[in-house]
DNA sequence: ATGAAAGCGCTAACAG
DNA sequence: CTGTTAGCGCTTTCAT
């Protein structure tokens, strides 16, 4: 008895207020265009018959869907997503503010063995017309993907620097890793730590190359020792236990510093299976302030999740709004989130 | 130099393959409907000009987006999003299986101190044709939206039962939590536990009162003993710490059922600092097997979110596609991920 | 089995 | 400032 009434169309609101169609585009487009008694007039027919546009319409006729498309990548890749919840939250919300939706999809199952396509859904969703835009946040992989958007003309931005391509022409956001990094390194050194040591990935993740040089940088800028004091692992509880404890037993470090909080609760468990009281006996620091890190009082370097999503969104108005010149690199510096693990009492 | 020119339509594929554009458009959809020779050589113009159908053109003329609405609750709603991550996750590939995509949005910022709009955002997703219909996540609230969407004819299935109003004629997908619980109780009786504690939620949660029955019922036909052995606190890891702490030391439990991974990282806690070691000395298990439980040992109640997606999106069809007789409501078994936190040895 | 006509609801371009 | 005309690309009649 409700509303089995199919929805008013622009026709219906121009009827009901006695202008044409146009008029009532216009009001709601361009209502500096109106005359302000004949704007009240066709709000007011809007208001009663409850119109809202019909976003199929508007989308094929403008070529716009107001959609940007997000890709979930096959699930834990790597560490990165233990921030990725609040990632998406973030771009949703400021998605929202500016007009935007998002849309999320998946590059399709990886048959064993295979290699992931790095273009994989995009190219549909684009020559679809289904979105405007993209969000890339897998940078931290090599960058096949921008390269491959770059390519296709594909408006999109990236979340993470173009390490491997200096003159990428595409807008990006990221977040300093490397500030980060030292700023936990000095924070530890604030607390009394001198042997500060890094525990952090294998070579070939340019994201864990800069963190480190994060540490390395800090440490010499306040003329402490680095030699023996560094581990490279894969990410992981147990490896990061293990290197902990290595490192323990061969150089006596009195704080940790590491590429990521998985790696830290590791260093976490080697101190527990010898006694030792995080934050009072030895620092530890990680990084992502993941649930994790805060369930367990782990100081952890923080990425501003809202402010990158934030620029991300300026950036693809920008992108799809020529005229805004836009920035088309941010680096933006991650905060340093103290909790018990790095305070001596 | 690559593809500078605008994407192929309809009509350019018909010329291309000598024939009209419903045949293009039968060769699509109802490939059936064709002669082989006239499919294949259609077929073939459609590869060579790489041709993709315009989604909005579709859009607007089948009344249908393809795109189903997942609203992001205002972040950190008590302790269900601890696993929103992998639920966006699984309903991304199901739905995509399924030829949908997942449409996000928020419910809008809340003002400070109003409450939040429990419909907010979904109307006009609805009304303005851009999702074709909802995924409701947060029913443990209470299921205001529940009522509010059957009240507006919106086409949504549930994750959750709908546990005020039995005779929801809506469909719906919820995971059996009480029975999850009462197989941790079980478990903790197999290592031989006797005074297993229930660490549950304040009364008000239908979800959480479920989960507190599954570990009565279990206790009661165990024959074991409950007087005592239960608190309710609010989640968090403070309040589960103290909450352990307090039981420990009135009614000596040798292990605990939780509702939450929050409150079992809370007993670890009050365990740690009394020297107890979890699996050996006192049993542990937690509800959602999220990543703190992964990377802290810590034995958990794990729901199939997964199933729970395939069995959404399914029901999503057979509610769009009448004629598919839908499952109105379905129950998942959830599993026991067993760790060293309730395991001794 | 294929084609022709009509129109989904909206907005860009031009007239008035 | 407001109205008219045209058409975005597709699919649903209805003929053939």
């Amino acid at each position: 008895m409700d509303t089995p009434r199919p929805p008013a169309t622009l026709a219906d609101v121009a009827e009901r207020a006695g202008v044409s169609r146009q008029t009532v585009s216009n009001a709601i487009n361009n209502p500096d265009l109106l005359r302000p008694d004949t704007l009240a007039r066709v709000q007011d027919a809007i208001e009663h018959l409850d119109y809202t546009p019909n976003q199929a319409a508007r989308h094929l006729r403008t070529r716009s869907s107001h959609l940007v498309g997000l890709r979930l990548g096959p699930a834990q890749e790597f560490t990165a997503n233990m921030a990725m919840d609040r990632f998406v939250h973030a771009l949703v919300e400021a998605s929202r503010e500016a007009g935007y939706h998002v849309l999320l999809f998946s590059g399709g199952r990886v048959a064993e063995g295979e290699l992931p396509d790095p273009l994989g859904g995009y190219d549909d969703l684009l020559r679809s017309t289904a979105v405007d835009a993209f969000v890339v946040t897998d940078t931290y992989l090599g960058n096949p993907q921008t390269i491959g958007l770059a390519q296709r003309r594909a408006p999109f931005v990236a979340f993470g620097r173009p390490w491997d391509d200096p003159g990428a022409a595409h807008p990006w956001v990221d977040v300093d890793g490397a500030a980060g990094i030292a700023a936990a390194t000095e924070h530890l050194r604030a607390q009394g730590h001198e042997r500060i040591a890094w525990l952090g990935w294998q070579p070939g993740s340019r994201i864990g190359e800069d963190r480190r040089a994060g540490w390395h940088r800090a440490m010499t800028a306040l003329g402490l020792p680095t030699a023996g004091l560094e581990a490279a692992v894969e990410d992981g509880v147990l490896a990061g236990g293990r290197a902990a404890a290595s490192l323990l037993g061969s150089s006596a470090p009195t704080a940790f510093v590491c590429a990521s909080d998985t790696l830290a609760v590791g260093v976490l468990g080697a101190l527990s299976d010898r006694g030792l009281k995080p934050g009072r006996d030895v620092g530890v620091v990680g990084f992502d302030d993941s649930q994790v890190a805060q369930v367990m009082g782990l100081t952890s370097v923080r990425q501003p999740l809202e402010e990158v999503a934030v620029h991300l969104v300026a950036a693809l108005r920008a992108l799809l709004a020529p005229g805004h010149g836009a920035e088309s690199g941010v680096l933006l510096q991650p905060t340093l989130e103290v909790r018990s693990s790095s305070t001596r009492g």
